[in-house]
DNA sequence: TATGAATGAGTATTCATTCAT
DNA sequence: GATGAATGAATACTCATTCAT
């Protein structure tokens, strides 16, 4: 309000001016790998992209593999969130299942997730490819958690909820490898879809 | 039966057993490329499997790249052929969609299929995997016309017949990202719970 | 005395502030540089150890060879300060190779002495190498004037002046290698068991 | 002698051929590291020298490091060869002295044993570090048995057998750090100053 | 005084590919 | 048919150094 900024701000600014340069990089790098492969994107790519060298990427993170291991990180913790508030707890399962679909369709569909789909987590050393997958387990866990409550509440059929539910996440998973951002279809407009597919097949005769 | 061998014979021979030395490599390639990756398998790495030596691919195959399009080409090929004849043509759309389910799954979790789901198709310069999307989209379109005979004859219900599709093929690829050949469960068991499931999910009420 | 400071004291204290930080700098790096290697020790490592920035080291030196070719100096010019008084120099030649021997001992197996063995010259560009060769010259000859002296006096027998002065160099440059700040034996121990050695094998028959 | 060849001399030829073009390069790379110190020589600077290119010094080593270990253990390995065999077994200690100094002296002006003592070990990782370190000992080992036993057989007198061997290590060791093998004196030369030197000093009064 | 940020230059290493034999 | 030898091209990563603040 007063035109005296309060000193701190420059502090502020500066360590948040570094998480949006960090954010810049990892954004960046997961647009090209998803685009690219990881392979087939150089950190000169990735500098070139953002106009600075390629050792300033280094001076954000620490090496191109744990550039990946982030981007999966940001996707699965994004998947995480979203995963867990889903929706009105008391609502019944298939409602519950509906909001699932749609909020793990946006994220899964975001740049994080789709790099998350396309690159194989092969890329990584082994405790990041373990550490990977444990919290990938966790995500898949939640759309089996949503579908047990529906069938014990009668709103939903399912005699193998465990296949269930991971042809629900494959079948989502699968919309990232052709999702286009630049397409008539949004994510959400998928999600919706989906969400409405699932729930009707699921759903008590 | 005589001690004078056939003049046809050798050739014979030698043509096949060159074919049998390059189906070798072939899946050899593939089987490396799906466990460990395109881009980490070398032709080193390949031809060390065979005790052979690196030029003796080059013999063989015309590039690493190639190397990989032929093996998109052989799970193509093999799922174009199992699911275009997709069991009685005069048995309704739902059965018929059970024989297409376990025929794909069993070729998308062999060598080859994995391959093919696993290695992200960006390896390949575009004229290749334009040629390998093509493919797809065929053995694609093989779902969607089941599902669509299906819904015709009243043997299934989906409201949206294409995203049903994409649903399918989506959990099926999926599953190719966790089978585990040495496990309890084998293709056939994969493919036939996954039938179960569709054909329940989308027989009408 | 009085509550009031000398004026000069705090420009004394600032100059002074100053020595000490720069020699707290150049002697961590001297025992970095003795330690790991030139080309094994970053500029950031030194930094680390004093709890400073990079560009810290800047503000007080030059570059990192010129750091190096400073620890050159120092460890040069004490030699050459410990050398130069030799002893009495009214006693006999013989003594005061002995009195030399201990003091060059002791220089060379400080940090910079074994800086300046264990890094080899090369590191620097031809200038300061010249130069550091120059200052070396000076302190090897101070070893030949000594023996000379006991030659004339008839206190050391040598046939080969310049050789020897070049063995007992050798010799004591070489302990420097081994030499081990946290074992039993110290620097002086080690400067008179060779002082011993060599006077008696030089003395007369 | 007849103009017919040998079947056998090809293959012969090429594995001498290939050990030949080894030969070449560890020598190159000795040479290299020994003037120019190991981390200023890149293998661009070696493979350019041999007009080869880089990859070609990486299909006859492995890396950088083992190169140099490589050099290492050449030197260390003849200076083993040449100190085991000190002359007749019959002679006294001395005479075995004099001709243990001209073998060790030839051998470390060397260019092997001149990269040996002028490149510091701590380029090379632990393990090869510590072998080397381990050869190095057994080579110094020699020096004090030969001293022991003219102590022994009265021909040498020395009180401190180890610090004595110790000095005439370093003694020769230092003088590859001056040696100019296209200087008027030869490394035989030296070893013969060098090894009259030693034995008068140590000769019993 | 001191440092966060940034970079140019350099380097070891890998690998698909070729070719003479 | 098969391979030993060789290489061009690419790339992750390091580090001394600079500069605005």
């Amino acid at each position: 309000m007063s035109g005296v900024q309060s000193p701190w701000t420059p502090q502020a600014d500066r360590r948040s001016l570094r998480e949006v340069k960090r954010d810049a990089i990892l954004r960046t790098a997961a647009r090209a790998f998803m685009k690219r492969g990881f392979h087939n994107t150089s950190l000169d790519d990735i500098a070139a992209e953002l106009h600075i060298s390629k050792p300033t990427i280094y001076y954000y993170g620490e090496s191109k593999e744990i550039l990946l291991a982030d981007c999966y990180r940001v996707a699965l913790e994004t998947l995480d969130a979203v995963t867990r508030r889903t929706g009105d707890p008391s609502a019944n399962g298939r409602a519950r299942l509906w909001v699932l679909i749609v909020a793990y369709a946006e994220a899964i569909l975001s740049d994080y997730g789709r790099c998350l789909t396309r690159v194989p987590d092969i890329a990584l050393s082994e405790p990041l490819r373990r550490e990977t997958r444990a919290l990938k387990r966790t995500v898949d866990d939640r759309i089996r958690t949503v579908l047990d409550a529906g069938v014990g509440d009668g709103s939903l059929c399912a005699t193998d909820v465990k296949l269930t539910a991971f042809a629900i996440a494959g079948a989502l998973n699968a919309a990232a490898l052709w999702f286009d951002e630049s397409g008539a279809c949004t994510a959400r407009d998928i999600g919706q879809h989906y969400a409405d597919l699932f729930t009707a097949a699921l759903s008590p005769a």
